[in-house]
DNA sequence: TTAATCATTCACCCTGACGTTAACGAGTCT
DNA sequence: AGACTCGTTAACGTCAGGGTGAATGATTAA
């Protein structure tokens, strides 16, 4: 855990629900940070530094709004969410291919049945 | 955020380093426990909680192996993943989608206060 | 039965992440 | 200039997440 990969930053930034809602959000238009701190019911300072931690990994960019250089307006950037999808595709490919699925199955069985799941 | 959705929970789950290793490993072949916390340089308990988690958010089954009622043999399963491209796809949506694109572009390059103000 | 093995849960510590308030820099307005 | 606003960084407290070693339960081997 050196260094974490991209990856590993995009999820972990991903992960809090603030900042899930945040992308959410930003899906719908581009928001100043202000607004995104009173849409989450939470302190300036709070919602900042959750969208540095977007921002350092790339998932949205910061500009100054035209009309007023106080405001940061934020909006999201496709580079993370693509190369997100392209590790989950490939984790997905372990099911597409038909294959690779069985032989994996098939080399640990060995031939038994397997039966019924268990729940944790 | 009382209740975190189950999209929450996968995120957080693959947002550990260790936690996405396991499963990037547990794409070639199901694993034991045993194995896998000895391929990640790991106490077994530390390994048990992160496989508890994985199990959880339904990431991961366990299956007692066939030849050794001891050991659990870990393996991947595809719900969870389908359900954060789903999402993820929904997010990408906001670039694909030529309308969606264009309206986030105007709104960038106008600026976000339909106050009247203009930018020049 | 007794000993050894696999994996879990239990008890504890400790770092890191998230939230708050206060202070600061930058920009707007009168 | 001075007052006000937006958003940031700074300092601090709190709490969950992740690590370890010891104990427990289940299974296998002697």
């Amino acid at each position: 855990m050196a260094t974490p990969s991209a990856l590993d930053r995009t999820l972990a930034a991903l992960a809090d629900p603030t900042r899930r809602g945040v992308v959410d959000r930003l899906r719908q238009r581009p928001h100043p940070a202000g607004e995104l701190a009173a849409a989450f019911d939470m302190s300036p300072p709070a919602m900042s530094r959750h969208l540095r931690v977007l921002r350092q990994t790339g998932l949205v960019e910061e500009r100054i709004d035209a009309d007023d250089a106080r405001v940061r307006v934020y909006s999201l950037r496709p580079e993370p969410f693509a190369a997100l999808r392209g590790w989950l595709e490939e984790v997905e490919s372990f099911w597409s291919d038909q294959l690779g699925a069985f032989k994996a199955h098939a080399e640990r069985t060995r031939g038994t049945k397997p039966s019924g799941g268990r729940k944790s």
